[in-house]
DNA sequence: GCTTCGAAGTTTAGCTCTGAAGTCTTACGA
DNA sequence: TCGTAAGACTTCAGAGCTAAACTTCGAAGC
């Protein structure tokens, strides 16, 4: 038994290892909960590597996605962002300090509220955020494409059932993670 | 228009928003994607506060799995682990730093080759990783309650499919990202 | 046997995030 | 009208990550 390259182990054999290492568990379960997770990941090593490819993060991305789904006049302030992407204001400031650099938003005080502050983004962040999503949705277009209606339909609905379970359970905890929709 | 204290749109709302703004895309697509991000984004939250609730952090918990998961003897070497996990090296020689100085794991040089170290639980890492297992089964089960024996069988295929679709593609891309099975 | 190359880990510099403290503006009550 | 409180954002210190330079050990060639 010498040194074995294994990268990492396929879905199937982490699903033996478990049964192996933890008999309680239901391997239908585990095999929804591990594809989940494995799946999500690669799915966000894609997105990075188109956000990249425009000169964008993620991190970037995401805050142009918020401003844009805010629908107009595209403003949010930096507290409303961090509230919606799932991060602290501290974050918030940080990234709109690089994003203003970039030209990609504007932050300006609310002249009517002084405590407040506006951030919107510019016709550049606009135009970036159009670029990337191009290429996401021929991604996902991709991804889903030997799925048939049917199962499209299902599989929205029950992810959508699960969805709302696991909100239900946790009403408003106090941990965060970045967002990724 | 006062201040509406919206914390963050419904799924719903988030894929009315998309067509308003972006008319290219599939809504049936655009539910599956959204609904599968925001789905894990919840199932971390939860997962974050179990490991925290039993003194251990995510990012431990993602190394004692891999070494459970690796099968007796229970040891790794960093740069396996750090393949497994997703990250880089350095951040490995970092993790591994903690959790040794947590009495969670153990490195050695390895004696036959010594340009290789090895990495293996101690006993109480071992319960710890049985203690958050416990905790993870009871949040998986509860989390697919609703779905009925041939709603799992199927949701499990499906997306054991897409997961195959998405390695297929990208055949070991550049991006890195955490560990989340 | 010495030298050079390559592989495995660690170290260093820099970035982004969190949590807590601080600043500034507005609202409210005496 | 003045002082106090509350809210919105920023600043600061510290944790954990990446990329790249560095160190050390083992293997191959001359």
């Amino acid at each position: 038994m010498a040194d074995t390259p294994d990268a990492e182990p396929s879905i199937e054999e982490q699903i033996a290892a478990y049964q192996r290492e933890f008999q309680d568990l239901d391997p239908q379960v585990e095999q929804i909960v591990s594809a989940l997770g494995r799946l999500n990941r690669r799915m966000n090593v894609a997105y990075n590597r188109q956000t990249a490819a425009l000169d964008l993060t993620n991190a970037e991305w995401e805050v142009l996605k918020a401003l844009v789904l805010s629908g107009a006049p595209y403003r949010l302030g930096p507290g409303e962002l961090a509230r919606r992407l799932g991060l602290t204001p501290a974050a918030m400031t940080h990234r709109i300090d690089r994003m203003v650099a970039e030209g990609l938003v504007t932050r300006d005080r609310d002249e009517a509220n002084r405590v407040r502050v506006i951030v919107e983004i510019t016709p550049e962040g606009r135009e970036k955020w159009l670029d990337a999503m191009r290429l996401a949705s021929v991604f996902e277009e991709e991804l889903l494409q030997d799925l048939d209606g049917g199962e499209r339909n299902k599989l929205g609905e029950v992810l959508t059932r699960l969805l709302r379970r696991v909100e239900d359970a946790q009403p408003d905890a106090e941990g965060r993670l970045a967002d990724l929709d």
